[in-house]
DNA sequence: CGATAAATTGAGTCTCCTCAACGCCAGTGG
DNA sequence: CCACTGGCGTTGAGGAGACTCAATTTATCG
C-alpha cells in the first residue's frame, strides 16, 4: 500500500486535530524515531510538559525563516518539510527533507538564528519544542541531553553523507541512492521501502541532488525503461532493488522486513 | 607575513609542550573562537577542570576513526585537521578542514560512533574534552550548554553551506569561495586574510571541493594568470580581492582589518 | 474550461573528467 | 656530489556527462 504522501498520523486523519490539541510524547507512535527514544517515563513526562501544542501548516507555509530571532526546534509529526538556504545572490540549495519523527531547526540552536528556511511540502503538523524550556529541561535530564546529542550527531552525519553524494557521485548514483535511502526511512516508519510517494516536486529534488530538472527527468525515464523503478508522477515503486543498489554504487542487500 | 602553516600556538613554538602540559582555557588566546566564548569565569574554570591535557599529533596521524567507541570532542589548539568519510565501496569525501579554535568530533556525540575520521594535516595539538565529563558539566552550566549549542549550530550551517557549494557552484566559484572563506577564518585568528599557506594537499582540496586534482590545478593556474591570486605550491596570496569575489559569485567587499 | 505551472523531451554545447605523460622537489643511498 | 626514487603537482588531448535553451505535453487550479 502506498501511503498517501507522508501523512503518517492516522489519528489525525480520523479526527482532524484542532490547532492546540495536546499530543503526548508518551503515546506518540513516532516516539522511537524522535527525541523520546530511550528516555525514562519521568523524562518523557518532563518533555511532554514543555512540548507545545501541535502546529498545523499548509503546503508551502514556512515553519521558520532563515534569520528568525529565537527559534524553537520542531519535531515533524505528520507531513513533510524541506529546508533550504539562499545565498545573497539568490542561489538556492535545498539542504534536507524531513519526515515524521525527524527534527527540524538544528541550525538554530543556542540563540543563533537558523541559516535555513523550513517549508511544508504538504499539509503537515509539528511538535514545537521551545528552546529556553528545552534547555532548562536539559539541565536536569541526562537522558534527554544524550538523546538530543544523538539527534544532532545523526543530522551532522546525514549532511556529511550528502556532501559525499554531491561531491563524488554521478547523477545516476545520486538519484538511486536517494530513492533507496528514502525507502529505508519509510520502512523505519512502518511503511514499504519500495512503494511510496514523493512529497517534493521535481524542482526541489533536482535542486537537492545538485542536478538540473531536465537531467532528473531523464534519469527517472532511464530508470523506468531499464526496469529499475516504476515512476508515475510522484509515485515510486522500486522494482529491481539489487539493480538500483548497483546504480547507486552501493552493495546493499535488502533485508526482509 | 605568512604564518608557517596553521601553527598559531606561538607559546608552543617557543617552549615545545610536553605531552601532558596543562593548558588553561582561561589563558588561551583562542578562547573567543572556541567553546569558552561568552562563558563566565566560573564556567571557564569548570571547563578547565575537565579538559584533558594537550595531545600532540604528527602529520597524517589520526585523532579518531569512524566507528570508534566513545569519542571525546576535540578543540584544535595548533595545526590543522581534515575529517573525511569513506563509503563501503571505498569512495572518500573530505568533509571539513579545522583550524585552531574549531571543534572536531561533533558527529560523535551522545555515545554515537563518529561517522568521520579526523587526521592531522601537519604537526598539531588538541584539547580533549571527554564526553561524559562534559555532559555532566552541561547539567550545571547554562552558559556552557548555550555555547556548545552555538558551536553545533555553526557546524551544521557550515555543512549546509558546503552543500550549496557542491550542489550549485561552478568549479571556479568553488575554489574562489574556498580561498576567500579560508582567508576570513585566518583573519579571525589574527592573521592576514590575503596571505596564507594551505596545509592540505591538492588531492585533499580537490576532493573536498568535489573536483578532480587536474581541474583544481588548472583553476589555480587560471586564477594565477588572471592576476587574482599568486599561487606558489601551498602559498596563497590574494591579489585582486574584488575579482576573486566576483569569481566566487559573491558580492563581498573586503573590510579593513 | 481555460490559464498557469510542472514535467518531459529534444538538440546542441560546454564544463569538467579521464587518461597519460611529464616536471619538480625532497629524501635516500651509493 | 649525484643519480635514483616516489610523492605531488602540472600540463595536454580527448571525450562524456550534465547543462542550457527551447518547444511540447501534462497536470493543477481557479
Amino acid at each position: 500500500m502506498i501511503p498517501d504522501s507522508y501523512m503518517l498520523d492516522k489519528q489525525a486523519q480520523i479526527q482532524p486535530t484542532t490547532q492546540g490539541k495536546k499530543v503526548e510524547c508518551t503515546s506518540c507512535g513516532l516516539a522511537n524515531l524522535c527525541i523520546p527514544h530511550g528516555l525514562t517515563t519521568e523524562e518523557l513526562n518532563n518533555l511532554d510538559s514543555i512540548v507545545k501544542n501541535k502546529k498545523k501548516l499548509d503546503r508551502d507555509e514556512a515553519l521558520f525563516h532563515a534569520g528568525d530571532k529565537i527559534t524553537p526546534i520542531y519535531a515533524v509529526r505528520s507531513g513533510s518539510f524541506k529546508t533550504s538556504i539562499t545565498s545573497k545572490e539568490g542561489a538556492e540549495q535545498i539542504t534536507g527533507f524531513y519526515l515524521p519523527g525527524e527534527i527540524v531547526g538544528l541550525d538554530g540552536l543556542g540563540g543563533i538564528a537558523p541559516s535555513s528556511t523550513a517549508i511544508a511540502l504538504e499539509t503537515s503538523s509539528v511538535c514545537e519544542i521551545p528552546s529556553l524550556e528545552f534547555d532548562k529541561l536539559c539541565a536536569h535530564n541526562h537522558g534527554l541531553r544524550t538523546s538530543f546529542m544523538q539527534v544532532v550527531s545523526r543530522e551532522i552525519a546525514r549532511e556529511q553523507q550528502m556532501m559525499m553524494t554531491l561531491g563524488q557521485m554521478s547523477a545516476d548514483a545520486r538519484l538511486a541512492h536517494f530513492l533507496l535511502t528514502l525507502g529505508l526511512r519509510f520502512k523505519e516508519r512502518g511503511y514499504s521501502d519500495v512503494e511510496y510517494n514523493l512529497s517534493m516536486s521535481r524542482h526541489d529534488l533536482a535542486n537537492y541532488l545538485g542536478l538540473a530538472v531536465e537531467t532528473l527527468s531523464r534519469l527517472f525515464k532511464k530508470f523506468q525503461s531499464s526496469g529499475l523503478v516504476d515512476v508515475k508522477r510522484r509515485s515510486i515503486i522500486i522494482i529491481d532493488y539489487e539493480a538500483l543498489c548497483k546504480a547507486a554504487n552501493t552493495n546493499c542487500t535488502r533485508k526482509a522486513s
